[in-house]
RNA sequence: GCGAACUUGGCGGAAUGGUAGACGCAGGAGACUUAAAAUCUCCAGCCCGCAAGGGCGUGCGGGUUCGAGUCCCGCAGUUCGCACCA
């Protein structure tokens, strides 16, 4: 209670200054105006962009419907916003739609904890937060408003698998999950706690199901051409996607068994191997092959221990991450293989970190090439022969030691190879592997197909009937949807759909027979994968609308968070590509633009018992806290990530309600640029709150009490020519900002305009100045609104009454003839350290600047005796004296 | 473990290779007020100095340049991702 009660009575507040006739009162103002931009359907715009204005799309990552708005979502839609509303002042058609991402196990997980079915907790989180999104004024097309989890539209989902499935973009096969052996279940990496379930404490195991998978291989090296198209995309993310895709040149190597024993299948007679590094294959000490490869299953069978060891790696789960941060440990099966070069035999490993998923699931070992090779030979005492000699050293006093030369050089024990650089062994091994017959050079990816199956119920049925004689059947069109069935229950462990009494049995579409219906459900990147796409028509029969669709993309500027750069954001590239392939839309690229903003964090606090705080309940003193109320000491922590569990969040409504939201919209604005981490602090909302009641009076003082002007006088005062100037330097300076996406600098040149504003109260009788002030009061009102929307409305209407919104004004151009300095101040400097500073003209001549630096008394003062070798000047900015000795 | 990025006053940050610290927050001094809040004015990187001025300074160590927060190399710390969280 004493956390809500200072958060809820507005008048307790620094932001509610007593007599409220002055100020400006957002409780009435916000709710007014975004009235008004509805009744006037000023955001809604037609499926097909308009022919007299140039399209703009702006889209935010919609957001998983978690039940309350928080801070990161109210940051990133207002960037949108501003971009949004900017480009529309600009003269754009502006969609700008919202929906959710509505399916996932978060609505499970509350199913079975508190007994919510998930449709009625997912559908009343998305009534809640849509309210508090409407409450902050956004620019949404609301018309357009999707929820995966209705049929209307993961039904059209289930139509675009089909178009894939038919167009051979997707196959079935076995994979690997985690599977919680005392729950009975599958579980999600996030799930597996230190190799156990969650809420069992039951050790995982890997198992395998078949699955569906789509084929994103087949577009690999698309992707990673597409990169390239992406200029608006920042850098760090299109070579994130571009290692994730990895392309990389080798070759694959057949190491034949070394007496292969009895009863070994022929398939298994020989390991195929991938290597980047075919030039060292001389430095071999060991091959390496994954727990699940088909050789280490065939030793498991005959060898306990070697089964051990692979049920031990198979605890670590179908997580990479767990894979490789585990201590590196084989197991030897005693089998030995041939080397391909070499009259020798080398012994063949189970490897804890060798992916079964990438390559071939097997990989020789290079000691001295490869520091991981390295360490497991020093482990497992494997010899170690250097065959790379650095550049630069001497092959007798070469040796490789702790750490391993990855380098290029020079080929050393390396048989034919010696002698040449690693370039040409690389080629010249190739070809002799080609040449035996037991290898051949290729290009391998790292990325790998996408598997969309998962065992759980509240997600898009995937639309297939098995039948016993038919095998797996697509649903016909005529079906779909294929609908959840509402009538299901948690208080069993494994997927419902599987458990329903009736749901599964169906007639097999093709035969008749009594068939089943798959119950896996799509992988909820399948719903975010094209919903910018159906944004474009969101109420069509098909998917997509052609004309919409391509009338419409790409997404212009695409926002969100950093954590989707590459599964997300791979995922719906590819799906934009598969939809292209088969007719569904005629884009290469779904994001044109793509910006990745920042997360909020706030400090933390811990009582002394040692509980986690929320801010609410602590009240800071001095350099310490207290708890509200029992005035208990509260150690402040670090400044994280806004997180449940560390209780540091703010609730956007109960800022929206102390403050207003263009408050709050300036907040998230202000500091911060957007790409990077932006701290929430008490301090600096109520800096945005008073700054929004100053700039409310500044306007409104100018409103009351300046009489309007037709044009500009003639003969000004330099102060109200200053303002003019500060005034067209600001229209260019915000513009620029916010094209740039730097939106705090923006924000800042606003805070400068308003200053000056002010100051012009003290000279408000010069002549020129009426205009002036009305000139700057008019362009406050227009570039402040992409940032707070109500205010800029109700400040406008105080200053041009009778006119219409600002949301209806088209954004103001700086005059280019008020942009040119008057003055320009020189910096002198001494081999490049300031000494003092001039005063010039514009471009004025090299000689005169630098002869009047030189003259310049401190500059002169420090010249004294020396002898200047050089004089830099730069034009307007700098000059730079070089001396000797 | 692998991949990617970030690091500037007390704090958030600004800065086409050209006067580091714009703008804001917190702080100090003052004005207004019976008082407080609100508002307004001024100060403010650190060190030395009455001042003029000087020294140091953009995570750490090197390099390129007349000149480096900015470009290059190495290191440290922090953050994000790692394919079934969204």
């Amino acid at each position: 209670m004493t956390r809500t009660s200072s958060m809820t009575q507005p008048a307790n507040t620094p932001a509610a200054p007593a007599p409220a006739a002055v100020s400006y009162d957002f409780q009435s103002v916000e709710p007014r105006w975004q009235k008004a931009w509805d009744e006037a359907s000023i955001f809604t715009v037609p499926d097909v962009p308009p022919a007299d204005r140039p399209k703009y799309y702006v889209l935010e990552m919609f957001p998983y419907p978690s039940g309350q708005l928080h801070m990161g979502h109210v940051r990133n839609y207002a960037l949108g916003d501003v971009i949004a509303r900017y480009k529309r002042a600009r003269g754009y058609a502006v969609l700008h739609p919202m929906g959710w991402d509505a399916f996932g196990l978060p609505a499970e997980n509350a199913a079975r904890e508190r007994g919510v079915h998930p449709q009625e907790w997912t559908l009343n989180n998305i009534a809640a937060m849509r309210t508090t999104l409407q409450r902050l004024g956004f620019s949404l097309n609301w018309d357009r408003e999707i929820a995966t989890c209705l049929p209307d539209y993961y039904g059209k989902q289930q139509k675009l698998f089909l178009d894939f499935l038919q167009a051979g973009l997707v196959e079935r096969r076995e994979s690997w999950v985690n599977w919680d052996p005392v729950d009975q279940t599958v579980l999600a990496n996030e799930q597996v706690v230190d190799g156990r379930g969650w809420r069992s404490g039951a050790p995982i195991e890997k198992k395998q199901l078949s699955q569906w998978f789509l084929k994103i291989t087949d577009f690999a090296e698309d992707l990673l051409d597409g990169l390239k198209t992406l200029d608006r995309w920042p850098d760090r993310v299109r070579t994130m996607q571009e290692r994730w895709i990895g392309r990389s040149e080798g070759a694959r190597v057949r190491f034949s068994l070394h007496a292969p024993p009895h009863g070994l299948d022929t398939n298994l007679n020989a390991v195929e191997v991938f290597t980047t590094r075919p030039d060292t294959l001389f430095g071999m000490s060991f091959l390496a092959i994954a727990p699940d490869h088909p050789l280490a299953e065939w030793a498991g069978k005959q060898n306990p221990e070697a089964a051990a060891f692979i049920a031990e790696c198979r605890r670590l789960g179908t997580s990479v991450e767990a894979v490789e941060t585990a201590e590196k440990r084989g197991f030897d099966t005693g089998l030995r293989v041939n080397h391909p070069f070499l009259d020798q035999s080398f012994p063949v490993w189970i490897a804890n970190f060798v992916l079964m998923d990438y390559g071939t699931g097997a990989l020789f070992g290079c000691p001295s090439g490869d520091q991981r090779d390295l360490d497991f030979a020093h482990k497992y005492n494997l010899p170690v022969t250097p065959v790379v000699l650095p550049p630069g050293k001497d092959q007798a006093d070469f040796a490789i030691t702790k750490t391993a030369f990855t380098g290029d050089g020079t080929m050393i024990n390396s048989g034919f190879l010696d002698g040449l650089s690693t370039e040409e062994a690389r080629r010249e091994a190739i070809a002799r592997l080609e040449d035996m017959g037991v290898g051949n050079g290729i290009v391998n990816w790292r990325l790998r197909d996408w598997g969309v199956s998962r065992q759980r119920y509240w997600g898009c049925p995937i639309p297939v009937i098995h039948c016993e004689s038919c095998g797996a059947v697509p649903v016909p069109d005529d079906q779909l949807p294929v609908k959840l069935p509402e009538d299901v229950t948690f208080d069993k462990p494994g997927n419902p759909l599987d458990h329903h009494p009736t749901w599964k049995h169906v007639a097999c579409p093709k035969c008749g027979k009594p068939a089943t219906r798959e119950t896996d459900t799509f992988d909820t990147f399948v719903d975010s994968s094209w919903y910018f796409a159906r944004f474009t028509a969101p109420h069509a029969d098909t998917p997509t609308v052609r004309a919409a669709a391509d009338g419409w993309l790409a997404v212009d500027q695409y926002i969100g968070g950093i954590e989707h750069a590459i599964l997300h954001l791979l995922y719906a590239r590819f799906f934009t590509r598969a939809m292209k392939k088969t007719g569904h839309l005629d884009v290469s690229e779904p994001f044109a633009g793509l910006f990745t903003q920042g997360m909020v964090s706030h400090e933390s606090y811990k009582d002394s018992a040692g509980n986690w705080l929320y801010p609410e309940e602590v009240e800071r003193k001095g350099d310490g806290a207290v708890k509200r109320g029992t005035e208990e000491p509260v150690t402040v922590g670090r400044v994280e990530k806004m997180s449940k569990s560390k209780r540091n969040t703010v609730a956007p409504v109960a800022i929206i309600e102390r403050f207003g939201a263009d408050t709050a919209r300036w907040f998230v604005l202000s500091d911060s640029p957007p790409e990077r981490d932006m701290e929430w602090t008490e301090a600096g909302v109520s800096g945005a709150a008073r700054f929004a009641q100053r700039l409310f009076r500044i306007v409104r003082t100018v409103a009351q009490t300046v009489p309007a002007q037709e044009s500009c006088p003639a003969e000004i005062a330099p102060q109200a020519d200053a303002l003019r100037r500060a005034n067209h330097r600001t229209i260019a300076a915000v513009t620029e900002a916010l094209e740039g996406f730097t939106i705090n600098v923006a924000v800042a040149r606003i805070h400068e305009l308003t200053s000056a504003l002010a100051e012009a109260e003290k000279t408000a009788d010069l002549p020129g100045m009426a205009f002036a002030r009305r000139e700057a009061a008019r362009t406050l009102c227009l570039l402040c609104a992409p940032m707070m929307p109500h205010l800029a409305e109700e400040m406008y209407a105080q200053l041009e009454p009778g006119t219409s919104m600002v949301v209806e004004q088209p954004w103001p151009e700086a005059d280019p003839s008020l942009l040119a300095a008057t003055q320009v101040t020189i910096a002198v400097q001494i081999m490049g350290k300031l000494r003092g500073t001039i005063e010039a003209a514009p471009d004025e001549d090299k000689d005169a600047v630098v002869a009047r630096a030189e003259a310049e008394p401190n500059v002169a003062r420090l010249l004294e005796g020396k002898r200047i070798v050089k004089r830099v000047h730069v034009p307007n900015r700098i000059v730079n004296f070089v001396t000797a000795g």
